[in-house]
DNA sequence: CTGAAAGCGCTTACAG
DNA sequence: CTGAAAGCGCTTACAG
């Protein structure tokens, strides 16, 4: 019996033309065990022919998965929610699941409550999210609340039992504050980022902790508050060169900021990287664009969704091993990311094009 | 009588606490006509103290709607996908859907099969293309199979009968084409964009109109061939400004190719403006965040996708105007955005902040 | 203006 | 290894 014409084929259909019961159909679609290989082989046969595709909301209502994955953001880089989605969506599709996306703002007196009415509406297997979201006591309370698992991107602080990606934004300040020590420079500018988010504090610890390895003093003079955007880092070139001893180099700890930092310099008539070096962090898409091209870090952000999505699923499955302190919390490996945009102090502008290197 | 403790009200827990069927809830909760105003407020009283939210695999199932609207997109620009996200749900969250996002690759051969699984899965209640996959005829016929309604952003060309949203690319590149004229340019180059995106045939349509408009010749020496990356600016800016009388201004057709232009005339040691003024098209976060910034044209991306969603969203309900030609093909202004890249021939550069004129 | 019944298309117990 | 029954939580079509 072939199904009904017009409307899609259902699970009774794909029964009835194997000849088996609904129930072992979905045993075979459910990859269960106990199905006979004949069996399995023959219901294939007909879901291929009919070109049957279970119906995902029968699915989530008559089971416990919804085979949605929720991903939250609020006001993201347009570099990051590239990333992010390109990581999440592919990795959802290969495991079956669709990622619903959501903007909130983080200073909406009612988050908590959009939070749950999307979780209630929606029931996802997991939840995604991203700075600043996956800091908001509210927000955090309100999925806790939902029962709803969630893994945390680059959180301020790791919340012990709540599962988390990141990547090692200390050692890689390290490493670029390293480069610079390595390409001769002793006076360094810092340039941090806006307080409220917990990468500045991190970025910052990891300049500071590689010049004092080197046996480098911070002058406090050449460390400036920034807030990640591009005008605070014009602000700070401003201040920062104009001190008694200029800096040979600046390090601002995002590239928005090395942009401004870069423009400053060329309209004071420096040429960069010979008069001054510049690093930034993030590796967005302006960083290549511009001359010179900036050093700076790559954030493996693609990947950090994609394992965030993982474990996610992998969390909902009953194979699924008892997770460890270890396994909640993820580290993946940056790129610090070399181009012209710093030399040795007073050199000629290098004209190598920009390499990468790996760690 | 309670909801029973620990699982989710359902609308039966609505019903039997405000006294009433549970067919009278739904009623309410899709504010169908004919409820009795008493009643109605009962059952939003209880309703908000059960705090219930209706399950969406629940309406679902049992509705025609799905309360989802799909995006599919295929390696766009990041600034082009936060804005479209941004613009999408927001439109989405008002209207108490949700948006599914889906990344796909233009020139997968099965790309018919991967739209076909995900649309028979999800049952989306419309789809948002972006380019190029608004063009793709393998995405667009599967979608037409499986009767999903679309709208296409900017696509190539316009399909009769097929909504879409678009922006006025031709009228733009006249605006920044009279824009370099008034300023006295008249050697005005041009760089094109990729041959296979249907914009780039639009924009230098649109210099070509404002030049004979004018009575300028095109000369074919000052048109290069690009592919909207910032290597073919680059390459285009050497092509270019090696002629036997270079052009005084450059018109590259997106952000990307005019940064390109730009780090090559500071290679060069050019002065931009002065020596030579550029500008895109796109407003990227990049051309913001360069010495000079970029003049350019933003596009309105994000109500570029509010609109698509709302056109969706409105074509589902009952109450809906038959569709005419007109507003099927929805063209929303875009912004010239006069920068610091752009100046008379010769002049000092400008000092004074980017300014923006709408139209 | 309101409701009782059937059914959407699956999975979950439970049998055999 | 396989299946018949019940049920997930809503909307639809039909009565009154």
């Amino acid at each position: 019996m072939a199904s009904r014409a017009g409307s899609a084929p259902t699970i009774v259909d794909v029964a009835a033309q194997a000849g088996v019961s609904i129930k072992t159909v979905s045993r075979v679609l459910n990859q269960e065990p106990g199905v006979q290989e004949a069996t399995r082989e023959q219901v294939l046969k007909v879901v291929a022919a009919l070109k049957y595709r279970p119906k995902l909301s029968a699915r989530s209502l008559a089971g416990a998965r919804s085979f949605l994955i929720g991903l939250l953001y609020y006001d993201p880089s347009a570099a990051f929610v590239a990333g992010v989605q390109k990581g999440a969506t592919l990795r959802c599709r290969e495991a079956g699941y669709h990622l619903v996306v959501e903007s909130l703002h983080n200073d909406a007196a009612d988050i908590d409550q959009q939070v749950e009415r999307m979780v209630s509406a929606l029931r996802p297997d997991g939840m995604v999210l991203t700075p600043p979201l996956c800091d908001n006591p509210k927000v955090l309370k309100a999925l806790r609340e939902s029962q709803t698992p969630c893994v945390l991107m680059s959180p301020g602080r790791q919340v012990k039992g709540q599962p988390s990606v990141c990547m090692d934004d200390v050692h890689a300040a390290e490493e670029v504050t390293n480069l610079l020590i390595s390409l001769g420079h002793e006076r360094i500018a810092f340039i941090k980022g806006a307080t409220d988010q917990a990468a500045s504090a991190r970025r910052y610890q990891g300049f500071d902790n590689a010049m004092r390895a080197h046996g480098l003093a911070v002058d406090p003079e050449l460390v400036h508050q920034g807030d990640f955007t591009f005008k605070t880092g014009v602000e700070g070139a401003h201040q920062l060169l104009s001190r008694r001893v200029r800096p040979t180099a600046v390090f601002a700890s995002n590239d928005d900021m090395a942009l401004g930092v870069l423009a400053a310099a060329q309209r004071l008539g420096l040429a960069v990287p010979a008069d001054l070096s510049i690093a930034g962090f993030d590796d967005s898409p302006a960083a290549g664009l511009v001359w010179p091209p900036l050093t700076t870090v790559r954030q493996p952000v693609d990947q950090m969704a994609r394992t965030a999505v993982e474990m996610l699923i992998g969390a909902n499955r009953s194979d699924a091993e008892p997770p460890t302190e270890a396994s909640l919390h993820r580290v993946l490996p940056y790129e610090l990311v070399v181009r012209d945009s710093t030399s040795a102090p007073f050199d000629r502008p290098a004209r190598v094009a920009g390499k990468a290197r790996k760690r």
